[in-house]
Order: C-alpha cells, then sequence, then structure tokens
DNA sequence: AATCCGGGGAG
DNA sequence: CTCCCAGGATT
C-alpha cells in the first residue's frame, strides 16, 4: 500500500483548467483512472490516448520552441529546459536564438557572452556544454545536428532523455524516453496503488502508449498534460524510485560558484584576494573553501586564472 | 545508487 | 520556510 491514497483514489469531480470549470475533461479523467486501474490493457491506452491529445488540442500551450522546426533551435530549448521550468526559458530562449542564430554563430562567441545570455538559468556548466557542443558539431558534423539519438549522446551536456526529446522534437522521431511530466503522467495514472517504482517499469508504457502518427505531437501534448496534472495533485514522482531530494541552496557552494560568475562577469578581471573577500563577505565563508571553489571553476572551464589574476576563460 | 550542479517562482 | 523544475556528469 501506498501512503497517500488520497491521491489516487480520489474522485475527479470536474477539473479547472486556466480558471474554468471543465467537465467533459474530468469525465475523460475519470474513465482513464478506472480504466488503467486493471493495467496498460488495450482500452486504457485508448482512453489515455484521446485524454492526452484532447487536452492539448484544447489547451496545448504556444511556445517559443514549437515555433521552429530549427534542429539547433530546438537542441538549444531542450539544453535549457533541462531541470529549468518553461516560464523562465522562453523570455532566455528568444533573447539566445537570437543572439547566437546558427551553431557556427555559439561555436564562436567569446565563452563570456555565452555565460551572460545564460545568467539567470542557472545550472552554468550547461552553457558551457552547450557550445562545446556546438563546436564540435561544426568541426565534426558539417554544423547540422545529428537525427540520431545515440550520437547526439554522446555530445556534451546530452543524455538520453535530452537526446530523445531532440529527435522527438526536431525529427519527429517516435523515440521512447523518461522524463519528469512523462514519469508524473505514468505513474498517476497506470501505477496508482504502487510505490518505489523503476522507471524501466515505465517504459513499456511509454511506448504503448506512443502516438506514432506524430510524436512531435504526442511529446508536447505530455509536457502540456503533466504540467497541468502537477497543479492539482501531489507529485506523483513522490512514488518513483529515483525521486530525490535537493540539498538546500542557501549556504552552498553552488550558491559561491554562482556569486563568482556573476562577479566575474561584471568585470574583465579581479585579482584573488578581492575575488574572495566579496565571496567570503557575502555570507562570512571561510577562504579555503572559496579557494576549492574557484579551483573547480577552473578545472571545469569556466574561469581562468593567470598571476593572481581571476578572469572568465578566453 | 548518491551527490553535486543554479536560481527563481509558487505555495 | 519547502518544494521542484522538459537532467547530466562524476564518483
Amino acid at each position: 500500500m501506498q501512503e497517500q491514497g488520497s491521491i489516487c483514489s480520489a474522485t475527479i469531480a470536474y477539473c479547472i483548467v486556466n480558471g474554468t470549470i471543465d467537465y467533459e475533461l474530468a469525465g475523460k479523467e475519470r474513465a482513464v483512472q478506472r480504466a488503467a486501474a486493471k493495467g496498460p490493457d488495450k482500452e486504457s491506452i485508448e482512453l489515455f490516448s484521446d485524454l492526452i491529445l484532447s487536452y492539448y488540442r484544447q489547451y496545448g500551450r504556444d511556445l517559443p520552441w514549437r515555433r521552429t522546426a530549427d534542429p539547433y533551435s530546438i537542441l538549444v530549448s531542450e539544453i535549457m529546459l533541462q531541470q529549468t521550468q518553461v516560464e523562465r526559458v522562453a523570455p532566455k530562449y528568444t533573447l539566445f536564438i537570437d543572439q547566437f542564430k546558427t551553431i557556427d554563430c555559439l561555436a564562436s562567441a567569446p565563452l563570456s557572452s555565452v555565460l551572460s545570455a545564460w545568467s539567470g538559468l542557472g545550472y552554468n556548466r550547461r552553457a558551457v556544454n552547450l557550445q562545446k557542443t556546438a563546436i564540435i558539431l561544426r568541426d565534426e558534423y558539417n554544423s547540422l545536428v545529428p537525427e540520431d539519438p545515440a550520437i547526439l549522446e554522446r555530445l556534451p551536456g546530452i543524455g538520453k532523455a535530452t537526446a530523445s526529446a531532440i529527435c522527438a522534437y526536431a525529427f519527429n522521431m517516435p523515440v521512447v524516453y523518461i522524463e519528469t511530466n512523462i514519469r508524473r503522467i505514468c505513474i498517476h495514472y497506470f501505477f496508482q496503488d504502487r510505490d518505489n517504482i523503476h522507471d524501466a517499469e515505465l517504459l513499456p508504457i511509454i511506448r504503448d502508449t506512443l502516438y506514432h502518427d506524430n510524436p512531435r505531437e504526442w511529446y508536447s501534448a505530455l509536457m502540456d498534460y503533466g504540467t497541468h496534472l502537477k497543479k492539482r495533485n501531489d507529485n506523483p514522482n513522490k512514488r518513483s524510485r529515483h525521486y530525490t531530494r535537493q540539498a538546500p541552496f542557501a549556504g552552498s557552494d553552488r550558491e559561491i560558484r554562482g556569486s563568482a560568475l556573476r562577479l566575474l562577469l561584471e568585470r574583465e578581471e579581479i585579482n584573488k584576494s578581492a575575488l574572495i573577500g566579496a565571496l567570503a563577505g557575502t555570507g562570512n565563508r571561510e577562504r579555503g573553501r572559496i579557494e576549492r571553489v574557484l579551483a573547480d571553476l577552473e578545472k571545469e572551464g569556466f574561469v581562468r586564472e593567470d598571476a593572481g589574476l581571476y578572469s572568465i576563460k578566453e
């Protein structure tokens, strides 16, 4: 038995979308919940498909990366969307693509300009890795995005999920992959009475429910429905075997890293003692810890140290 | 399998 | 305050 029985056994009387009540959608959700409780058979898959697609056709979001077919732009969006909310990515994405229109453009840009465009998104190594990927694509792939998940997965900053997402959205390929919205939907409907659910158990369901006529539309629909589901229920992903909680940001090394990067992007260069002083001042931290963080940033290719002067690399 | 990596908005 | 976000890399 699972802990939050109320989540799974709760009867959906109505369904609020965009502030209005949608009884028809609620009816479809009840039907899927009922049918899927017995497992992913033919009937539940049929009802599930209908629910996801009809939700999307009525409430699907108009997002900037859905207005383009350019694989590079979609690649950029997928990197930005890693562990980062859609609402926060959207404006940054538009500015970023505007500034770095092509693979070659990004590949030859100063790292500081890439990091500046990235600032505010977090997980800054994504920006470093994204540029590394652009350089590889320019030098080894004729400035084209490979239409192959296995190749994409070998590029820096691109893992299984991102490689698959790029293939789904840019090339409309019927790839099967797991991501947080998909995981939430599958657990909610097909594992109502389960706990500690392994991703390997979800993959067959994702495969069997995939809408082969239009994978791009299907995965877009899953993203939007997953977001909708999140607003109403407790997070079903807590019942995933892979669910983990993140360490607090306040007082962490990555808080120091973020501050250090911001300081270095504001000026050309800062001498070591001034930089450490500025970083220690914000949180009363030990000098040794800050030095270690700076060494890590240097090792990871963010910054350069030359004769006691720190600056963004290149 | 566990940890680390950013930063902001929602509740 | 806590939670968590279209994950990836390293150990």
